[in-house]
DNA sequence: CTGAAAGCGCTTACAG
DNA sequence: CTGAAAGCGCTTACAG
C-alpha cells in the first residue's frame, strides 16, 4: 500500500539502488536524477521503512530511556537533558516506561527496547532485578543507569552521590544548631535510600549523636509518604529538623506539620532532597539540596557515545554529578550568630 | 554476533521455520522439539530481531505517544491511562517527545514514529502544524489527539470541552457573587485557550458583564505566566476572582498575590484549571475544575483499537471527557447565603 | 554515474 | 509434525 523504493524506481525506469542512494543521501547520483527521484518520492508520499533499514544496517539512530515514572518533575529534567544531548548527536530518543518494580514488568519494558537495534539504553532511577541486569548485559547494547548509583563496578551510572546527600544535609542542619534530626520518606532497600541513611548516620555519629529509631521514617518518596512520616513523628516530636526524601515528601511534611499545629521553620525545620521548582511554589519555600538532573541526562548520553567510539575500552563509568544546598525559607538557625 | 534463528536451527539440525514457529508461539511443533528449541535459544541468549519481524509482518504491537512536555503532571496522568489500556490489549507503548512548537522539530518526532509500523499514534496536547497533520494522515496510521480539541471534523480527539471549562468556571464564580473575574495564563491562538476564552466571555455576557481587556492576561500556562499575570493585575486590581489556565499558573497567581499583599481568598479568589495533586499541596488549597486525564488516555487507546477493528468505518471520534469543579479553599463566597 | 545481485532475520503459505 | 522456498523493503559491495 505505502510506496516503496521499487515503486519509485519502476515509475522512473531506474534501478532501486539508485533510488536508495538518493533517498538515503548517499553521493554518486547525478543532480538531474536526484531531483527527479526526490520529486516522485514526494508525489508518492514515500515513507522510509525503518524496519527494513534497521534490518540491513543492524543499527539505528535511536537511544532509549526506560523510566519508572513520568510523574515526577525530576525525571522530566533528566529527559530534557537526554533529549538535548541526543539531538546534538543526531540521535532520536524513545521513552518506554516501567512503573512497577515487578521484574516481569521490567523485563517487558526492557525487551521492547532490547529487541531493536537501539544505540544505547538509559535507565532512570530504576532498580533492576538481577535477572534483568543480566538480560541487559547479554544484549550487548551500551547502557547506563541514571539517578541511581550501584555498588557493582560492572554497572555504569551517572548519579548524585547519595551518601553525600545524607551526609551534607545532616551536617548543614548540625551547623545550624540542630541536634535531633529526622530523615523521612526514603526507601530502605534500594541503594539510594540506604546510602542517604548511611551518610546521615555518619554525620550524626561524628557529632556524637545517636539517632533514635523513630527519627527515621521509611517511605516511598511521595507526598503521601511525607505526610505519613509527619503523622508518625507527631505534634510533640523531639525533632527540630527533618530531611525529606524528595521535594514532594517535603511538602507533605510541611502540610502535615501545619495540620499538627507546627510552624515551619519556627517549630520544625524541613530540608528537602531534589530541589525542583516545587520548592519555590510552596509557602514557606523549601530549602533543599539540589541535584543536577539535567546534567545526568547529558552525561548519560555522552557516556553511551563514548562506548560506541571505543567499544574495546569497555570503560565502565561511574560518575557523580554535583549537589548543592539551596537555602530558602524552611530552616531555622538555632545558633546565636 | 547475536544468535539468530538460523544459528539455533543449525545447532539442532532442524529447519529455521521450525525454530521460528516455536519462538513465535505458533502451533504445530512437537513438544519434545519445542522444548529442545527453547532450551537452545536460551543457551545462545537468543533475542528476537524486531526489525525483521516488523518487516515481514508489516505491523508491530507498539503504539506511540507524542508528548509536548514530560514535565507537567497531567501528561503523566494521560500516559498512565494509555499505558494501562495498552497493556490490557497486549500493546507496548513508546513515547517520543517534541517539546517545541517548531514544525521542523515536530516533523522529526512524527517521523521517528511514522517510519515504523506502529499500530497507532496518540498526540498529547500538541498543536500540530498543518503540514504535519497532512503527514500524519498520509501515513495511514490510526491517530488521535488527546487533551486538545480541534474544529476540523476529520481530526479525532479525546479532550475536555474547553469552552465548557471557560463557561462553567465563570458561572461558578458568578454564582459565588463575583462580577469582576479575570482569566490568566491562557494561550490565545491554540484552540484550548481560544475556547476557554469564548466560554468565559459567554458566561459573563449572559450575566450582563462586559469584561475589560486587562481582565484577560495571556500566557503559556506556566507558573511564571501565573506570576506575571498577577503582576500585571497589580495590588489594586478591581478583580475579585481569577481563573488560572493551569494549576501551576494558579500557584503562580497565589504566590504573587501574597507578595502583593493580597490574601487568598479574602482579597482575591483563584480557581485553577486541571485539578492535579498540586492543588492540594499549596496553602490555601486551590479550588479547581478537574479534568479526567487518565480517562483521556484510556479512551484514546480504545479509539485506536476500534479503528483497527473496523478500518472501513473510518469513524472520526471527537469525544469529551467530563470535567468537575472541586471546591477547596481558594474561593470566597460573596453572596449572603 | 548507474545497475544487478546478494543479503539482513524473520514468517508463512505450500508441500509432504 | 517438519522442511524448502519466497519474500518483506531496504543497502551495499561489485561491476561496468
Amino acid at each position: 500500500m505505502a510506496a516503496t523504493i521499487k515503486d519509485i524506481a519502476r515509475k522512473i525506469g531506474v534501478a532501486p539502488s539508485t533510488v536508495s542512494r538518493v533517498l538515503s543521501n548517499k553521493p554518486g547520483v547525478g543532480p538531474a536524477m536526484t531531483e527527479r527521484i526526490r520529486k516522485v518520492a514526494k508525489e508518492l508520499g514515500y515513507k522510509k521503512n525503518r524496519a527494513a533499514v534497521e534490518l540491513v544496517k543492524q543499527r539505528s539512530n535511536v537511544i532509549a530511556a526506560v523510566v519508572s515514572s513520568v510523574k515526577t518533575s525530576f525525571s522530566g529534567q533528566i529527559i530534557d537533558g537526554i533529549q538535548a544531548e541526543a539531538e546534538k548527536n543526531g540521535l532520536n530518543l524513545i521513552i518506554v516506561y516501567s512503573h512497577s518494580a515487578d521484574p516481569v514488568e521490567q523485563k517487558k519494558a526492557l525487551l521492547t527496547v532490547i529487541e531493536r537495534p537501539v544505540r544505547g539504553i538509559l535507565l532512570l532511577s530504576i532498580a533492576l532485578a538481577a535477572d534483568n541486569v543480566a538480560l541487559l548485559q547479554e544484549s550487548q547494547i551500551p547502557f547506563c543507569f541514571l539517578s541511581i548509583s550501584l555498588d557493582d563496578p560492572a554497572l555504569p551510572f551517572v548519579s548524585s552521590d547519595d551518601w553525600q546527600i545524607g551526609y551534607q544535609t545532616t551536617q548543614f542542619l548540625l551547623n545550624k544548631g540542630h541536634r535531633k534530626i529526622g530523615l523521612a520518606a526514603i526507601d530502605k532497600y534500594p541503594y539510594t535510600g540506604r546510602l542517604r541513611l548511611a551518610g546521615y548516620r555518619q554525620a550524626l555519629k561524628e557529632a556524637g549523636i545517636l539517632p533514635r529509631d523513630q527519627w527515621v521514617q521509611l517511605g516511598d518518596y511521595s507526598y503521601a509518604a511525607g505526610k505519613q512520616a509527619m503523622v508518625n513523628y507527631g505534634a510533640h516530636t523531639e525533632l527540630t529538623a527533618i530531611i525529606a526524601g524528595s521535594d514532594a515528601a517535603g511538602v507533605g511534611l510541611l502540610n502535615q506539620a501545619r495540620i499538627l499545629g507546627l510552624k515551619v521553620p519556627d517549630d520544625i525545620s524541613i530540608l528537602s532532597i531534589d530541589g525542583t521548582e516545587m520548592c519555590e511554589m510552596v509557602q514557606p519555600q523549601l530549602t533543599s539540596i539540589s541535584q543536577d538532573f539535567y546534567k545526568m541526562g547529558i552525561e548519560g548520553v555522552k557516556y553511551l557515545q563514548s562506548i560506541e567510539m571505543h567499544p574495546a575500552a569497555k570503560k565502565i563509568q561511574q560518575e557523580y554529578t554535583p549537589v548543592q544546598i539551596v537555602e530558602r525559607q524552611s530552616i531555622n538557625n538555632l545558633t546565636n550568630n
